[in-house]
DNA sequence: GACCGAAACCTAGAGCCCCTAGGATTCTGG
DNA sequence: CCAGAATCCTAGGGGCTCTAGGTTTCGGTC
């Protein structure tokens, strides 16, 4: 009998094209098999598991985001990188929202230094993305968490069908970007103490 | 043999428990049946299935948190009626992630005109909320998705372990309240025109 | 108080999923 | 060419959803 040739990384890259037509949560080690012409249980000498499976799926799509906004920022600073990277972060949560919710799981914090440097570049270039605007620790911290929040928030949203209104989408984000690059321009200093 | 007097309400009740419990994805009618003591298949007869039990869920947890939200803001304007949203909002998120989760499920729009209160409040107070920025349509729309999008990514990543640094959560959420407010008072007008 | 219809709950069973254990086949390197 | 390792298989346990159809219990009515 013919083998089907399966590798974890193919496993992966298959997986991956399922996600991004069935969803993330439907991707199940049965459909991966059906579609390689073989038995659910041969999927387990590649992979340890479902968790396995999702978690090199995450490890795989957090890489191609991080690359794409990499290329998207390279040579931009301000403003300019701002609204490179999150347009590239939202262009590839619409284009493969399977690998994208796939980067969102939870993961293991001792298998993440396994594989690193996606992580790494990740911080690096969002860091940097910020150099313009001068803010210093824990105001950088702050401005980081404010933006992956609210990106992730609009994506998110936006692939769920939260946006109703009949306004268009992509307009609503660009004043989005604006309004969080004027917010980024005019951090918020410590002397201003609201909040109980 | 004695009854359960199980209710789709008792039901629907005893799931937000057990998703706040053990994750909203992890509530299944079988742990639920084991929960009331009886077969799981009884439950069908309550309940149109697992996703009408979900669907029910969101709207339970939908109008329990705008019901706290819309304490928190009533009498407060601006600034202090932002601030009281923002923070209902987190709160009852980490108080009840598993109900938090069930609100973010695509709803059929059919089924949620037929339990549209809760809805209809919710646009309503978080309209009012931003009335005193001054902004008209289409801005109030960019406006609402932005403040809809900052919340919820920032409750999503917080509650699936995504902020590592070693800086306060709360202490960067507030900074975050800060910024909005800054955006939303220095809105961008339609002049600027970036972003290709 | 007995009855009757409507609930509430049951058993049985199909279908899908994940995973383990151990057997058979095919590749591959010495 | 021939081990040994890798690949794929069958067998089977356990969990989940859901349908179909049978019993039992409850509440109201005569």
């Amino acid at each position: 009998m013919a083998r089907a040739g399966i590798t974890a990384d193919r496993l992966v890259a298959a997986a991956a094209e399922l996600a991004d037509e069935v969803g993330f949560e439907q991707v199940s080690l049965s459909a991966l098999a059906r579609r390689f012409g073989v038995k659910d249980a041969s999927l387990h000498s590649h992979v340890r598991g479902l968790w396995d499976l999702r978690h090199r799926l995450a490890l795989l799509a957090g890489g191609e985001m991080i690359d794409r906004i990499g290329v998207a920022v390279a040579g931009r600073s301000g403003r300019d990188a701002l609204a490179a990277y999150a347009d590239a972060y939202r262009a590839y949560a619409l284009a493969h929202p399977g690998r994208y919710a796939a980067t969102q799981i939870r993961v293991d914090p001792a298998l993440v230094d396994a594989d690193a440097p996606a992580m790494r570049r990740t911080v690096e270039i969002t860091y940097g993305m910020l150099r313009g605007y001068g803010l210093a620790e824990p105001d950088l911290t702050d401005a980081v968490r404010l933006l992956r929040a609210t990106f992730h928030g609009y994506c998110a949203l936006e692939a769920s069908g939260g946006f109703n209104a009949p306004r268009d989408v992509r307009a609503s984000w660009d004043r989005a970007i604006d309004a969080l690059h004027i917010a980024l321009e005019n951090w918020p200093r410590e002397e201003t103490d609201h909040h109980v």
